[in-house]
RNA sequence: GUGGCUGUAGCUCAGCAGGUAGAGCAUCGCGUUGUGGUCGCGAGGGCCGCGGGUUCAAGUCCCGUCAGUCACCCCA
């Protein structure tokens, strides 16, 4: 492939993110992270890697565990897996450490999907995401949500849009897919070729967006009307909370998602702003049964995972959380050999000043240039003149006012202007 | 995985119907001697994604490939 010649490039579907640009990852990171605090939350971190057979949990017939997982055999000849999302490692690390139910926590983590990458789709990509793990308590999927919408509302995106539904409890939903399945099957005709993926994962179906299908997929029954009392007891308690704490949401009987492992509440927003097919921001849902599967006791649990690239999109389609200007408080000019300002420079530092300097043998003009590219509020130069006489030369970057300030109080004089 | 579109300097793009590459921004230099940002002038930098084909001649046409992008699939 590459020749000789060719530079090397990021794998297919992978990006770099780089400086000024990275600095909304931080700030997007720490907004999450603070909100998550006041929460509750604690930070998981877990192995990018797992056995293969704890993402296969997360459902048979999800594309992402069929065809899209990056499994390979290690040197022991044991069979892993990148973690291609952040809840099944999650539950996994609480089925082996049974922390105290409930079990609150939080992540920020790279997730691995083999599949043809777009704009807003990629093979690694970074997803924010929590789960509550041991708690059935509707009041926590409350939470849960209002955690996700503020989030998007701390970081000024407005064009988002909350949708939930029920998946209910497994009868009811065993009861729906029946009834379901046959009512494709008597459609047939319409969904083609496609009606094996009918078969196997009738839900799927539902949440197509071909637009052959539309009228057929908009007369299906609704699982709403077969939820069991309790299942339809503990959405209306989500709707009530959520109307209470005025989150606006749409029910949306089509929304399904893509892993098999919901049950009851899911929910997912959608960023208006974004344009394609990539609108999905975030989302997440119950999934009372998946501890058990993973050998961890029974624990009801609810997360939901937002995805870091699309967020961004998102504030772009909104010009909220822009690239913040880079900045130093000081800069450090050395007409000399330079040595001085390495001494310098670690006091100013020290004393929790943003300070910078030119590296190599570069003339006063440049250095005072490169000062000005860093958007430095301060230059200082030492130089021979004002070292005899112990003093400093400090130049306002905005006004080109100079003054001397002594050598010996230099750190004092700029942290009290800069703070 | 299926189908469509795109691929030219670090970045954003122009290059008309095939004849051996341009702009803006960025970078660097100069406008002397210890001072930036603004301004003026100048310079460097492109196997035109890669490989093959058609042609006297290809950035420009054809095929393949890689990558990006759009729709489907699926999802964040």
């Amino acid at each position: 492939m590459a020749s000789d010649r060719e530079v090397f490039r990021a794998p297919k579907g992978t990006r770099d993110v780089l400086p000024p640009d990275s600095a909304r990852w931080l700030e997007i990171i720490g907004a999450f992270s603070d909100r998550a605090a006041r929460f509750g939350y604690g930070l998981v971190m877990t192995p990018i890697f797992e056995h293969y057979e704890v993402f296969a949990r997360v459902g048979a017939s999800t594309d992402v565990v069929k065809k899209e997982m990056y499994d390979f055999f290690d040197k022991g000849n044991r069979r892993l897996a990148l973690r291609p999302e952040g809840t099944a490692g999650t539950v996994r690390a609480f089925a082996e450490h049974r922390p105290m139910a409930p079990w609150k926590v939080w992540y920020c983590a790279a997730n691995f999907r083999y599949e043809r990458p777009q704009e807003g789709r990629y093979r690694q990509h970074w997803q924010l995401g929590a789960e509550a793990i041991g708690s059935d308590d509707p009041q926590i999927d409350i939470e849960m949500i209002d955690f996700l919408a503020g989030f998007y509302r701390e970081l000024g995106l407005t064009q988002v849009q909350l949708m939930v539904n029920s998946m209910g409890d497994a009868e009811s939903r065993a009861r729906y897919v029946d009834v379901l399945l046959s009512y494709w099957r008597e459609h047939a005709e319409t969904l083609g070729d496609e009606m094996a993926r009918a078969e196997q994962n009738p839900l799927r179906i539902l949440d197509s967006k071909r637009p052959d299908w539309q009228t057929v997929i908009a007369d299906a029954p609704k699982l709403s009307e077969y939820l069991s009392d309790e299942s339809a007891a503990q959405f209306d308690a989500v709707q009530c909370g959520l109307t209470a704490i005025d989150i606006p949401f749409t029910i949306e009987p089509r929304l399904v998602r893509g892993f098999d492992y919901y049950t009851a509440t899911v929910f997912e927003f959608q960023g208006a702003a974004l344009g394609g097919a990539q609108n999905a921001l975030g989302g997440g849902g119950r999934y009372d049964k998946l501890s058990e599967e993973m050998g961890g006791p029974p624990a009801a649990a609810i997360g939901f995972g937002s995805g870091i690239e699309r967020l961004l999109l998102a504030c772009d389609a909104e010009s909220v959380v822009p690239v913040p200007e880079s900045r130093v408080d000081v800069f450090v000019i050395d007409t000399m050999d330079g040595s001085d300002a390495g001494v310098v420079l670690h006091e100013l530092r020290g004393n929790g000043l943003r300070a910078d300097r030119s590296y190599g043998s570069k003339n006063v003009k440049k250095q005072w240039s490169a000062a000005s590219a860093a958007g430095a509020r301060f230059g200082v130069m030492l130089a021979p003149r004002e070292a005899e006489a112990g003093v400093v030369a400090v130049k306002d970057l905005r006004n080109g006012e100079q003054v001397e300030v002594a050598r010996i109080d230099i750190a004092q004089w700029l942290a009290s202007r800069c703070s």
